[in-house]
DNA sequence: GCCCAATCAGGCTA
DNA sequence: CTAGCCTGATTGGG
């Protein structure tokens, strides 16, 4: 019931005895509340209808359905990676207007972390004490390759306008930024964290570049936005189109770049509504991180804190006031009007990042006025979550109790199926029919060769004691990746290549190298599940981000000639990497392949990616991996997010297309149901 | 239209 | 690890 010392059950008060206000000019509703009405849906008083509400579910008759077919494909519009002599060639060659070190902002650069998202855990449990816990100022700079300004400069605009006309956003047409959908919302998205990924990337390896940053989640979306490259930038009371219940963003930016929440930094977002005599402020939405005491009963419940009024160093003390967004929640609430509420929570593996959730439609039911600390007079609001929503913020809380053992957890058939064989423990689960688990199979976290299958790739290692460190030009690691390091220290790879090449057996640098991310097992919590139709499937407890890795392909390498004359119970478990796959054939224009016929069958030993299903709008894609093993260079496959991927959702990829027509015949019946499914898959 | 203030970021440092 | 400083970007409002 009442949550006790903040709530003050007298209920609204007059703000204007109060404060310093400016008078509320109508009280009538524009809208009837429909607080009882006999209206139907999951929303009822949504939306509140009416010359501002353009949300809702819309019918998008401007798309073109083979376009969105295609480009919602991840998988065929990656982009191919900046080749390695753009950033040889003289600046001659290059009329970009924008090149030249006439035009660099000169902000000295300060010294940085090794990735965007605050301390890394390298450089701890060191051989050299002398390193310390990073590696910064003048020595690690001076280490840094001689960088080409101008055409470092070239290749981020070629990058940037590479992902663009892959992803088909050079020219959106003005309704496509206005009203978006869900094609367009993942497009838009997609391509804002490739660029910033790859930004970053380029900056942490060169020094002083032009359009350098130490924010790339700034400057790719700023960048994105000037080339027009956004969606539902018409502010809206309800949904966003294309954006569901449960979605997260990493950034601030990426809610800015899809409708999602407009302001960069503000709590609140709201628009002003013509009404025939005045223009009244109304919420759209709030977002809840923390920067005020924020609380709720429960998870439906949020008791959201108006913004201004801060206790200065000075000691001098500002009460809120009724104006801006709090002056819009007032609004909101005698209005009636539902406001979306995106809820932040910290991002436990990066420390100091937030994951924000978008937890669907609340209604505002009542708001009175607080002290907060430092006595300054607060305005609070009580958020109470519209019924009948699925489910989201409640799901992050249930999965924490998971975590902790305390929950009642339904359907668990095993607490880990890897019997301590990976770092994780991997829940089988099944809460949908009485299969007790899948066939017998050993549980393995390796990829087995049988015959020494190497590459005659030379391989030195490194001698990076502290790991390796991006633009460091002498590393031959860093070398053999094109001038850069893959991965950031979260796991996530950077940028598109047709092979990563990581760290191996003989480098000296230590086994958290960030560049021994595949081999390091996996870093979020998996589970292995019953789906309704398609068998048993792999989801993750834990939140994705974009990019990041997920688990590699293990089991038996097999012979690829053999492949055809597996039974067909066999090739449920097959790994082949000499099917057509859209991404690669995207990267390479069908020239750079697979370096060997790579097939893994997971039939009798292998780990949880044997369980990950196909999908026509896949969230995950694959990449091969080489890493060296005394003199020999083994290839694995690793899987990787293409999104960010909230918590239990099925995770799954292309199974690409047999190139053998005998194969190809074996089809079957894809049961994926996203939009664009092609009914079938091998 | 220009400028500026306000703001539940996010990186970096002490 | 946390608090605080610093740069930063969008948008509303004057």
């Amino acid at each position: 019931m009442d949550r006790g010392s903040n709530y003050n059950p007298t209920g609204p008060i007059d703000k204007s005895r109060v404060l310093d206000v400016k008078p509320l000019r109508s009280l009538k509703p524009i809208f009837s509340p429909q607080m009882g009405s006999s209206q139907t849906g999951p929303f009822p008083g949504v939306p509140p209808t009416g010359p501002f509400a353009p949300g809702g579910p819309s019918f998008f008759p401007f798309a073109s359905g083979n376009e969105s077919q295609r480009a919602s494909g991840f998988a065929n519009v990656i982009p191919s990676p900046v080749p390695l002599n753009s950033f040889r060639t003289p600046d001659t060659q290059y009329s970009n207007g924008n090149a030249g070190p006439s035009k660099t902002r000169g902000r000295p650069r300060k010294g940085r972390t090794e990735d965007d998202y605050g301390a890394s855990d390298l450089g701890e449990n060191l051989d050299d004490p002398s390193s310390g816990r990073k590696q910064r100022g003048s020595s690690h700079k001076r280490a840094k390759g001689p960088a080409n300004l101008s055409s470092v400069q070239v290749s981020i605009d070629d990058t940037l306008d590479q992902f663009l006309r892959a992803f088909k956003l050079t020219a959106l047409e003005s309704h496509q930024q206005a009203d978006g959908n869900k094609e367009l919302v993942a497009r838009v998205l997609l391509t804002y964290n490739l660029f910033r990924r790859r930004l970053f990337q380029i900056c942490e390896a060169k020094e002083d570049i032009p359009g350098g940053t130490n924010r790339p989640d700034l400057k790719a979306a700023t960048t994105l936005m000037n080339k027009g490259a956004r969606t539902n930038s018409t502010k809206r009371v309800g949904p966003v189109p294309g954006v569901e219940v449960g979605d997260i963003f990493f950034f601030r930016m990426e809610m800015c770049m899809v409708g999602m929440h407009a302001p960069t930094m503000a709590g609140i977002d709201y628009m002003t509504v013509k009404l025939s005599a005045d223009d009244e402020p109304v919420a759209v939405s709030v977002v809840s991180s923390g920067g005020y005491e924020d609380d709720g009963e429960d998870g439906d419940v949020l008791i959201y804190s108006g913004q201004g009024g801060v206790q200065r160093k000075d000691g001098q003390i500002f009460d809120q006031k009724l104006e801006r967004g709090n002056l819009a929640l007032e609004k909101s609430l005698h209005r009636a009007n539902v406001v979306r509420v995106i809820r932040g929570v910290k991002d436990v593996p990066n420390g100091t990042g937030k994951i924000y959730i978008y937890d669907g439609l609340y209604k505002i039911h009542e708001s009175w006025v607080d002290k907060g600390k430092g006595g300054c007079s607060v305005f609070k609001y009580k958020f109470v979550r519209v019924p009948g929503q699925p489910e989201a913020f409640t799901l992050w809380k249930s999965i924490e109790h998971w975590k902790a053992g305390s929950g009642t957890r339904i359907g668990v058939i095993l607490p880990d199926l890897t019997s301590g064989e990976e770092t994780l423990p991997v829940s089988l689960v099944n809460d949908i029919d009485d299969e007790k688990g899948p066939a017998y199979f050993t549980y393995s976290s390796t990829l087995k060769y049988d015959k020494p299958f190497d590459l005659p790739v030379p391989s030195s290692g490194c001698a990076c004691h502290g790991g390796c460190q991006a633009g460091d030009a002498n590393c031959p690691c860093v070398q053999r990746n094109e001038g850069f390091l893959p991965y950031n220290s979260l796991g996530v790879v950077l940028n598109y290549n047709s092979l990563i090449h990581e760290c191996g057996s003989s480098c000296l640098c230590p086994p958290n190298c960030r560049n021994r991310v595949s081999q390091a097992g996996l870093k979020v919590r998996l589970e292995v599940f019953r789906t309704k139709d398609k068998g048993w499937g792999l989801r993750s407890w834990d939140p994705i981000r974009s990019g990041m890795f997920i688990c590699q392909y293990a089991g038996d390498v097999i012979d690829a000639s053999s492949i055809m004359d597996l039974g067909s119970e066999h090739e449920e478990y097959i790994f082949d990497a000499t099917r057509a796959y859209p991404s690669l054939d995207y990267t390479s224009n069908g020239s750079a392949e697979v370096p060997f016929p790579l097939v893994i069958s997971a039939k009798n030993t292998g780990n949880v990616a044997r369980f990950i299903n196909h999908s026509c709008s896949p969230n995950v894609f694959w990449q091969p991996v080489l890493r060296d093993s005394g003199d020999k260079t083994y290839l694995h496959v690793g899987f990787y997010s293409i999104g960010h991927i909230p918590p239990m959702q099925e995770l799954a990829f292309d199974y690409g297309i047999p190139k053998s027509d005998r194969a190809a015949l074996r089809r079957k019946r894809c049961l994926c149901g996203s939009l664009n499914c092609k009914g079938y898959f091998y």
